[in-house]
RNA sequence: GGGCCUGUAGCUCAGGUGGUUAGAGCGUACGCCUGAUAAGCGUAAGGUCGAUGGUUCGAGUCCAUCCAGGCCCA
């Protein structure tokens, strides 16, 4: 059997022994312009070439996109033409919309989530503004706080300056410097990803204007009285006399005195009892009354690692889910401090621990203590009688656990950040019970007792020079006296030091400033209620947002907004030094902000401050100064006061804030509780949040798993339009993943994308620009031009929904599905043979560029370079992203035509398998062989595809339709029932132009190698070339 | 440990109010074309819908528990 496939390559590796050539040849071909390079005299003794004569593709648009090499380039364009500035004055007068940028921190080279962040950012603001508004973006940085303050310290300290040596505005100096460096790297970065926006002029939160309004926004606070100054425990360093963060300490192993020390039981409250008992109804029942008697004899025991904070005691935390008892010592040697007899509450579960560690041979246990009980008891201090005599109430706390100690927790809430927590959270039920919640300020910056600690004053819990003072020691000499004191041991264990001095650090109480969220704004509402009710009028995207935010706001104990720190703004507020209240004075205020946006915040710490700022109005001599420094997160929470409220070219409130889904409790969060707290609602109208980029397997990129990716290298390795596809096509709300596969098939996607685009381009560059005739176009341009419809519908809502995702896999499985194997498949032997006067072919122009232009237009926000790059080749000279989105004519749209193409695709999808069916069997090669014999039972059916050209549609150059019952026989689908097609031979000779077989090839005596289709078209190029 | 959230083919995603054999694109394999050519077309394979239990005539869809992962707290 002859073998006509290993035949035809014998062929043509004949007639030219390096395939590769042709390339080469055929592009050169392609170049020259069919128009003007036909042969007029064909000669007669060898086949005519009719290549040249066919309107092929022809572009410069290149098949690879050497984006990495080439997107540098556009963004030199964008700034030449000022792009940026010229899309204001097209857009001067139209709607704003408005997304305000959540400002990253001006450190370092940005990652993976600030690359999806910024482009999504894009992808907003670019939509819009093609959606027809004004979508001004502005960036911002934020630019003081603590990172900065370090790693300048730590160029100062690489000098051998100490930090405490350098005046502070030569400080703040440094910092400016610094955020301004990495601001300038950051603001290439964005930009380099395609990022359009306002990056000659971004908003700083270290502008003058910035900090000024910032100052200006925390007076309000000042003046509408949610600003107060309390206290909180916070990491303290005494060697280097200066509060530390969490990020500032380390840990390291350290020797503890550890004593176990009993409360004597002062008071059993059986209301309390009861009010907590899950049967109420059953008040002072007996059991209870024994419970109560003997716990008044009882003490209960607590043990800690650090008894220098035994005088801050004020209460002790017991777990509401721990059993307690109440145990009776029965044997224990002489002298020994617990001795028989003695009544103690401990947990169960620790009980024998406990015993042990206080020498008790011998003990039994007397009773339960239910947590419902100890809800009601109140304890003496130990030291009562000795200036400690206070009540000590028994608090629940969530903290406490039953695996270590005795089941209770001393609570010093200026020690401790659980103590504090669990004090301020019975906040209100202390004072109900006339309890002083105050927090006692124990221990003084030098690491001494105050006046505070009766009976240890001036005594050092941690020496200047880092090491253990006398507190301790003293401490535990007054409990033995008071006998208290029942055990005593030593702990190795982990404790905070200070990253620098690497000595221990203690929590000590300091005076912090804070901002209420339940004063009264006199108006009935607290700056949690009108919180509350902003998130309310608040839509979120997604919608889960709304109840994250929420929960948080609902339970934030009030904002702390000072920090004893250096790079930020102050906290302008002067304190009078008797009556401890805040200076309210407008014209004090105004002088600060006026000095702060001539000078910066600077102005604060200069010398005479003080003075300038009181005025002749008050004496400086009256008033503290407070030097304390604004928490960032007033900073960001202000941008919507100095940004938004202050640039004419943007609006109040925003449309859009953008953020990782971690903003909640970041800029989302204070932004609106600033903007509550001074305008009565949040500064956005929609709240949207991205997730987190994992890796490939999703979980957490870490340097050490080495499965992070850099935004710079996808970059350099494959560009940003394909960083910006990916960021497209993934669910942003949810977290995304990353890795080379992902990034591969990206790229795969993008190519195929790119190739649809660059066929339209060549195709489109034999268009003469004949008008768009959408009523005598053909059924299959028609068609076409229905889905544009549709798609024009579909694109707009998902980007108004801010639905990437969907735009892109919807743009991509059209480009795929319907254009490329449909419609383009289709109609090339029209637009490649047709003659030039066709009107079928000049219908097919006019519809490529109306899709053409459509889907540029559409993909511009998401792949800024490749569709200006695509619309340069157009030989458009504005920019794609001056354009709006194409105008679609709603009347395009035609449902019934629709319905009618999806059952002529049906049949369709009969005929490729029949077709698959003599490829495989070698009976044909090419469908263009092939004669299908298509029969059809249903007469609508029918009718529907002998309404159009079906040989066209099926590819092949013949086809004929019959009725009747489907032949069991030929070829059938089951998912099309009532079709079955046969295929026969396409009779005739091959048209050496078009490829078609016909019988009529030849009909034409001037083209005897040619269908009438083609020979009319060649006498038309032949006699337009004379 | 708490709050919020996610888990559908190798990859990226669809799957209103529960209803026949769970879809798409890409990728893969195979075939065709060689006039989109480091391209184009076709066909096919590929899923215990994270797991288990429950509600129901019926669950990817509802409920519970568990597992894995994420963000924010502790």
């Amino acid at each position: 059997m002859p073998d006509p496939h290993g035949a035809s390559r014998a062929r043509r590796r004949a007639r030219c022994p390096f395939p590769w050539h042709g390339h080469r040849v055929r592009a050169a071909m392609a170049k020259v312009d069919p128009m003007s390079d036909v042969q007029t005299t064909p000669k007669e003794d060898e086949a005519r070439d009719y290549s040249a004569t066919l309107y092929l593709p022809k572009t410069e648009f290149p098949m690879r996109a050497g984006l990495p090499k080439r997107e540098p380039g556009w963004i030199a364009k964008w700034a030449d033409e000022q792009l940026y500035e010229t899309l204001r004055a097209d857009s001067r007068g139209r709607e704003k919309f408005i997304l305000h940028d959540g400002p990253p921190y001006a450190n370092g080279h940005i990652h993976i989530g600030t690359a999806l962040n910024k482009i999504l950012k894009d992808f907003v603001v670019r939509s819009h503004q093609m959606l027809g508004y004004d979508a001004n973006y502005v960036p911002g940085w934020d630019c003081h706080g603590l990172p900065i303050e370090w790693k300048v310290e730590e160029n100062f300290r690489a000098q051998g300056r100490n930090k405490d040596a350098i005046p502070i505005n030569e400080f703040r100096r440094e910092c400016r410097e610094f955020a301004t460096h990495w601001l300038g790297v950051q603001s290439g970065e964005f930009q380099r990803l395609g990022v359009i926006g306002d990056f000659k002029d971004p908003y700083l939160t270290m502008s003058f204007l910035a900090e000024a309004q910032i100052a200006r926004e925390l007076m309000k606070f000042a003046v509408s009285e949610q600003l107060y100054r309390g206290s909180k425990p916070v990491m303290w360093s005494v060697v280097e006399r200066t509060a530390l963060a969490e990020a500032e300490v380390e840990y390291h192993d350290y020797q503890s005195d550890t004593v176990l020390v009993a409360f004597p039981v002062a008071n059993v409250n059986t209301q309390a009892i009861n009010a907590v008992r899950d049967n109420p109804s059953e008040p002072g029942s007996p059991e209870d009354d024994a419970i109560v008697t003997d716990l008044l004899e009882a003490r209960i025991v607590i043990w800690t690692t650090t008894p220098w904070t035994l005088p801050g005691n004020r209460a002790i935390a017991y777990g509401p889910g721990i059993s307690y008892g109440l145990y009776e010592v029965t044997e224990a040697p002489a002298e020994n401090w617990a001795k028989p007899g003695e009544l103690f509450v401990v947990a169960d579960s620790l009980a024998e621990q406990v015993f042990k560690e206080a020498r008790v041979d011998a003990y039994r246990r007397r009773d339960d203590v239910p947590a419902a009980v100890l809800a009601g008891v109140t304890a003496r201090h130990p030291l009562h009688g000795k200036g400690y005599d206070f009540a000590v109430p028994l608090l629940a706390g969530d903290h406490v656990t039953d695996d270590a100690g005795t089941g209770f927790v001393h609570t010093a809430p200026g020690h401790g950040v659980e103590d504090f927590e669990v004090w301020m959270d019975n906040k209100r039920a202390l004072e109900a019970a006339e309890i002083d919640a105050t927090i006692p300020y124990t221990v003084g910056a030098d690491g001494r007792y105050t006046r505070e600690a009766p009976g240890f004053e001036g005594l050092a819990v941690i020496t200047d020079e880092g090491k253990k003072g006398d507190a301790n020691k003293t401490v535990i000499d007054a409990l033995v006296a008071a006998g208290a004191l029942i055990g005593r041991g030593r702990l190795k264990h982990q404790y905070p030091h200070s990253w620098r001095s690497k000595k221990p650090v203690i929590f000590r109480n300091t005076p912090q400033w804070f901002i209420a969220m339940d004063t009264d704004l006199g108006d009935g509402s607290t700056l949690r209620t009108r919180s509350l009710k902003a998130i309310g009028d608040t839509q979120f995207v997604p919608a889960t947002g709304r109840n994250r935010l929420h929960g948080m706001i609902e339970h934030r104990p009030d904002w702390v907004v000072s920090r004893q720190r250096a790079w930020g703004v102050p906290i302008t507020v002067f304190v009078h030094k008797e009556t401890g209240d805040v200076l309210i004075d407008e014209v004090v205020n105004e002088r600060i902000a006026a000095a702060f946006e001539a000078e910066g915040a600077d102005a604060w710490f200069a010398e005479g401050a003080a003075e300038r700022f009181l005025g002749a109005e008050h004496d400086a001599a009256d008033y503290e100064k407070v030097d304390d420094i604004l928490d960032v997160w007033f900073d960001s929470g202000s941008t919507h006061a100095f940004c938004l409220a202050k640039r004419p070219d943007l609006k109040w409130p925003a449309d859009v804030y953008l953020e990782g889904s971690d903003q909640h409790r970041g800029w989302f969060h204070s932004s609106l509780l600033e903007s509550c707290g001074t305008r009565g609602r949040a500064p956005y109208d929609t709240v949207i949040t991205h997730g987190f980029t994992m890796a490939e397997d999703g979980r957490k990129m870490s340097k050490s798993l080495g499965n992070t990716v850099a935004p710079q290298d996808i970059i350099d390795q494959f560009g940003a339009d394909i960083l910006r596809l990916w960021v497209a096509s993934q669910d942003y709300t949810d977290d995304q993943r990353i890795g080379p596969e992902i990034l591969k098939g990206v790229a795969d996607a993008y190519r195929k994308l790119r190739n649809s685009i660059r066929w339209m381009l060549g195709t489109l560059a034999h268009d003469e620009g004949e008008p768009l005739d959408a009523a005598t176009a053909p059924e299959l341009e028609r068609l076409m031009l229905h889905r544009l419809a549709e798609l024009d519908v579909e694109v707009r809502e998902a980007y108004r929904k801010f639905d990437y995702g969907h735009v892109a896999h919807t743009l991509m499985t059209f480009a795929n599905v319907e254009l490329s194997a449909f419609y383009f498949d289709i109609r090339k032997d029209a637009l490649y043979c047709d003659a030039p006067s066709s009107e079928r072919r000049k219908a097919a122009l006019a519809v490529v560029r109306t899709l053409f232009d459509a889907l540029v237009g559409w993909l511009a926000p998401l792949l800024p370079f490749t569709m200006e790059e695509a619309w340069e080749s157009r030989g458009h000279t504005r920019s794609i992203h001056r354009e709006p989105f194409a105008a679609i004519d709603p009347a395009w749209r035609d449902d019934a035509l629709a319905e009618r193409w999806e059952r002529v695709k049906k049949v369709r999808r009969v005929v490729t398998g029949a077709l698959e069916v003599e490829r495989r069997d070698k009976r044909i090669r090419s469908s263009l062989e092939a004669h299908p014999v298509v029969r059809i039972a249903d007469d609508s059916l029918r009718a529907a595809v002998e309404a159009v050209h079906f040989d066209d549609v099926v590819i092949t150059s013949a086809v004929t339709i019959e009725a009747g019952a489907p032949d069991e026989s030929a070829f059938t689908l089951p998912e099309v029932p009532g079709v079955s097609v046969r295929i026969g031979k396409a009779e005739g000779k091959r048209c050496a132009r078009s490829w078609k077989v016909s019988p009529d090839v030849g009909t034409d005596p001037r083209y005897p190698d040619l269908s009438p289709r083609d020979a009319a078209a060649m006498a038309e190029i032949d006699a337009g070339a004379a």
